[in-house]
This record gives structure tokens, sequence and C-alpha cells, in this order.
DNA sequence: GCAGTGTAAAGTGTCAACACTTTTGCGAGT
DNA sequence: ACTCGCAAAAGTGTTGACACTTTACACTGC
């Protein structure tokens, strides 16, 4: 039973590899967890040759690590390696606004906006989730606007691969009303064509954001102490 | 007739894929050309689905490009490409060499000395794969000293990216000297510990570069305009 | 009760055969 | 000579079967 419509058929592999990104990203199957290739077969409705392929192209991708003789695990990311993508992300996205600031064009703004004050509500109405899905337009507003492809995949691929971090990211409402007043102060530098102030506001926004996480970690592992 | 003795054994499919992309890298298998799985196979001593699945980490790996019913490619990058990567690898140069400046040792500075005389010699020789290969240890050396193994991985990948490129890179006497004036100020300001002037020297550093290739690209251009 | 062992089940690794698509090249018609 | 169309060849896509390795589990001996 074939649950694969995503893309203009671009051969099965491909088709399965999306599903499983798909999966592993939104978190149904969990980091560490093992693919079997049989189960998988008889649920996409194919031999095992086409999913041992989309797996490959996963390895490949580095979100499964392969052992021999033993199957293929989702990856998990250590705390050390999410610090470090961390850092890149706010390289990148701090080069992004930098030429933002040079690129911006009269609708953009008007995208802002929308954006901002979306947040805004969504901080209100404490609703995290959509709170998650508006910060990441804005982001990548920022990364489109750099005119650079390569930078906005980057990123993009540095947020998924974020999801492979053992635990999830729960937004506390007021990390969300910190959060958006930065993005209000890196639009205002971009709005201003300020690209030295945008980059390095936009740094330590990301910058900020890994140490909320951390924070909520410390306070994880302390409550798992108690208990 | 197998000739995979290059790692421990870790399966079939991720040696050829490792055979592969040495081939890829080191040009003997050229940028635009398709990979025959049959032919591999036969070469290779093994039936056509290891072949397949090491193709496909080569795909996940964005070393070929898979067309359905016509076979893999070896991916090919624009010029566009080769500008964005060059920008992102300027950038996450110019951080590992901030970090350099904050983290180098006594035993790093002999390491740093022993490539740069060695470098000016290979600029007397003229011999230009000996530089290539110096002034790669040297900048692999700095993404070391950041302490950032994600930012060295990605430096790396870069690099060898930027191999898929259509025109050989050629230095030119005149640009290696150049070269390696730079990266005696980049070394210095390491030394000196002063991280700002590192980063900047190291972003300007890769710049140069990407402007020292696209000037051969267009005197290529011009020569073949007159043919 | 417990450690060690042997066997069955589950799962991955590889292969050869077949189905389908694209390309090639020959030949007929103009 | 050139074009169109058809058929053979080459190549990729998929499958089911078999070999090998690891894991789970019951059984034996102490």
């Amino acid at each position: 039973m074939s649950r694969l419509q995503t893309s203009p058929d671009q051969g099965l592999p491909l088709g399965i590899a999306d599903e499983l990104k798909r999966l592993i990203h939104a978190g149904e199957i969990a980091p560490g967890e093992r693919l079997n290739e049989a189960a998988l077969a008889l649920r996409i409705g194919t031999s095992r040759g086409p999913i041992r392929e989309a797996i490959r192209i996963l390895t490949g991708l580095g979100l499964v690590t392969a052992v021999r003789n033993r199957g293929v695990f989702v990856r998990q990311i250590s705390v050390r390696e999410m610090i470090e993508i961390y850092e890149l992300r706010a390289l990148v996205f701090g080069y992004a606004a930098g030429l933002a600031a040079e690129n911006i064009q009269e609708p953009d703004k008007q995208e802002f906006e929308r954006l901002l004050t979306g947040m805004d509500s969504a901080c209100d109405s404490g609703d995290g989730d959509l709170y998650y899905a508006l910060n990441l337009q804005f982001h990548l507003l920022i990364l489109q606007l750099s005119n650079n492809q390569r930078a906005r995949q980057t990123y993009e691929d540095y947020v998924k691969e974020l999801h492979l971090f053992r635990r999830r990211y729960f937004n506390a409402p007021g990390n969300m009303r910190r959060s958006n007043a930065e993005h209000r102060q890196i639009y205002e530098a971009i709005l201003k064509g300020n690209a030295g102030r945008a980059k390095s506001l936009a740094e330590r926004h990301v910058l900020s954001g890994r140490q909320r996480l951390l924070g909520s970690l410390e306070q994880n592992m302390q409550a798992a102490d108690q208990a």
C-alpha cells in the first residue's frame, strides 16, 4: 500500500527517501531507532531493494548511521555537535542578515511586518507551534534576501539536523517574547540598511537561542536528578 | 576483481562509495560523466545491487545527480554555485581563524612555520602540486585550531566540492606568491592573538582566491573566443 | 537458581533474472 | 541526401530467493 504521493515520480528510492526524511524530521521515527528493511518494504508495498537504496541516500545525507549486519539507526546528535552546529548556524544567519540589509526591497517589508505581528500574537495566545513556524519563516526570509541559495539550503539543513537532538525544544512564553524582541531589532537594522549591526544582532540572536536551549536542558537534568 | 582495500571492511556499498568518491574527487571520473552500473559491477567484481547502493550514497552526498531511467551523472557545479560556495567557505575560514588566534599553542607555531617555509620553496621551484597540498594543510590547521569539528568537516567538503567545477584551477607562480604573502599576514595576526584581524584577513584571503580563479576563468574564455 | 550452550528466529548482504525505458542505428520513403 | 519510423541493443528499475550474521530464548548441567 503505497502512500507516496509526494513528488512527481522521481523514482521509488528517491520518493521513499523523502518519506523517510519527513518521518525522521517530524520525529515520528525517534533518534536512535532502527530502520527495519522488511517492515518498511511491507509498509510501502515494495521489495527490499528500493528500500535499501533509499536508506543509503539517508546515510549519505548523514541522517542515519549504518552498522554492518545490524542495520541502520537514526542519527543522534550529541550536546557537543549541537553546540557546534549552532555556532555555524549563527555564522550563516549573521552573514545573511548583513546581506539582507543591502538587498531588502519594498514588498519584503510587508512580509516582515506580517511575520513579526504574527509572532506577537502567538506569544499572547501562547501558541508555541505557531510561533515556531513563523519564526522559521522569518529566518528563511532573511536567508532568501541574502541571494545565496546555498546559504539558504545550508541553514535549512542545520535547522533540520538540530531536530536530531535528543530532547525537544520547548518554548517557554518568556523565551518567545525575548526572542521576538530580538527579531524586531534585527529587522530594524536591516530596514536601516545597517549591515554590520544586522549581522552582529543576528549572530547573537541564534547564540541566545542556543543558550536558552542549554538552559532548559540544565533544568531538565536537575528535574531528572530529583526523580 | 576487487580493488577495494581502503578501510576495515565496513560493507561493500560503503567501500565502493569511498572508491567512487576518490575517483570523482581525483578527477578520474569527470564532472558530467555517467556512471554505468554494469561496467562498475564488472570492474569491482560484484553484482549491481551493491553498486546501486553505493551510487545512492553519492546521491545523498550530492556528488552525483540521478535522472530516472537514464542513470546518474557526476555533478557539475555552475559558476554561480562556485561563487556561493566560496562565499561560505570564506565565512567558515574567517570564523576558524578568529578562534585559532585564541586557541593557538606553542607546538602549533612550529607547524605553521614549517608549512609557510614549505610553500615559499614551492613558489621558488614552481611546484604547483606541492603548493596546493601545503596550502590545504595550512588551511586545515587553522580549522583544527577552531576546535569545531563540524566546521572542519564543512570546510573540507567545500574544498572537495569545488573540484566539481568545470575547469581546473591552475596556479600561476605570481598567484602563489601573493597567496602565501596573505598566509603570512593571517599567521601573524593569529600569533598576536588578534582574533578580529585574523578573521577579516582570512575571509579576504579566500575571496581573493575566488577572484584569482574568476580572473583566470575570464582569460580562458577570451582565449576560447579567439579560437 | 544460575551460567553456559546450542538452536531457531529475525534481519541484513548479495545475487541473478526479468520488466521497462531510453538510446542507437538501420532502412524505407520522399 | 534527408527525414521519419521501427526494431535491436544498452541500460536502469524492481523483484524474490538464498547466504550469512546477529540476536533471542529455551534447555542442559552444575
